[in-house]
DNA sequence: GTTGAAACACCCTCAAT
DNA sequence: ATTGAGGGTGTTTCAAC
């Protein structure tokens, strides 16, 4: 059995997707939520973040709301594949702040990259940034028409 | 000026980038380091919030400690373009936990899903029960071979 | 904008069961 | 595993500048 062997059963699950949803619950909530007492319901969190599983919280902003209401994900092919370049590549790419992640990936691209602009201004200013200089061999944006759901929990399989 | 019409100024940012990155950080080592009394600071956190800006806080999971090692992204393209087709197709995508993101898109393909899952045998589990009875007219997983960054704070554009 | 102080809630630990 | 209780820490509010 897989969960024996990690260590830990549905209701570390529930917590972790709980607190994934909305950090801010209280323990009191939490332990509530899991049907453990709270004091039960910390130490399962201490074990956790000992475990490295929890890294810790961040705040959600609502892009909208600063602007930054096109995505896209930006597909990339490369004429080049030597270290010094990708070190270049990479550099350009993590001074532009609308990318917010970043891929090597398989298949017939080499890069993509996902963005976050205020609309298709934002993404034009953006691509000029990116490829001058750059000699990449093609680039194309796929922009999301609607994002249906974005930052769902990650849930160990059962 | 763009800030202006906004309401908000460089403090404002660097506070937003600095809870995007940990939200954990406490009142006093916030104040500190966008150089405003914790009063203040506090202020401002407040009126993001109210302004909807500051949407809350989640916990920040470590996916390869739960075995969720392999990220790719699904591309798919459709035979079927009516409502209730488009409906069934969702609820079949929020049924696999494994999907963490999902979005209609333009360009050649009609929707894309960000999938993480226990290597490229999780992964071929997704795909089957994604696609059967659904009809698609193309499925392709475009694999990353190494993430280079993920998660990265939105920012107003200056 | 600033400091300082008080009220409060919550976190964390411990003891006992 | 549970409850209950204490001390400590950080947040939130308020008064004064």
């Amino acid at each position: 059995m897989r969960s024996k062997s990690q260590n830990f059963d549905e209701i570390d699950n529930k917590l972790l997707a709980l607190l994934q949803q909305d950090a801010d619950l209280s323990q009191r909530d939490l332990a509530d939520r899991v049907g453990l007492s709270q004091n039960a319901c910390w130490r399962r969190m201490s074990r956790l973040t000992e475990a490295g599983i929890l890294k810790g919280r961040r705040a959600v902003v609502d892009g909208a709301a600063l602007g930054l209401d096109l995505t896209v994900f930006i597909m990339i092919r490369t004429r080049h594949h030597d270290d010094s370049w990708a070190r270049r590549f990479r550099a350009r790419i993590e001074a532009q702040p609308e990318i917010i992640e970043f891929h090597r990936i398989g298949g017939e691209w080499d890069y993509m990259a996902k963005a976050v602009t205020q609309g298709m201004a934002g993404y034009d200013a953006l691509y000029k940034r990116l490829i001058i200089g750059m000699d990449l061999e093609r680039v194309t944006g796929v922009f999301s028409m609607e994002p249906i759901f974005e930052g769902r929990p990650l849930v160990a399989p059962g």
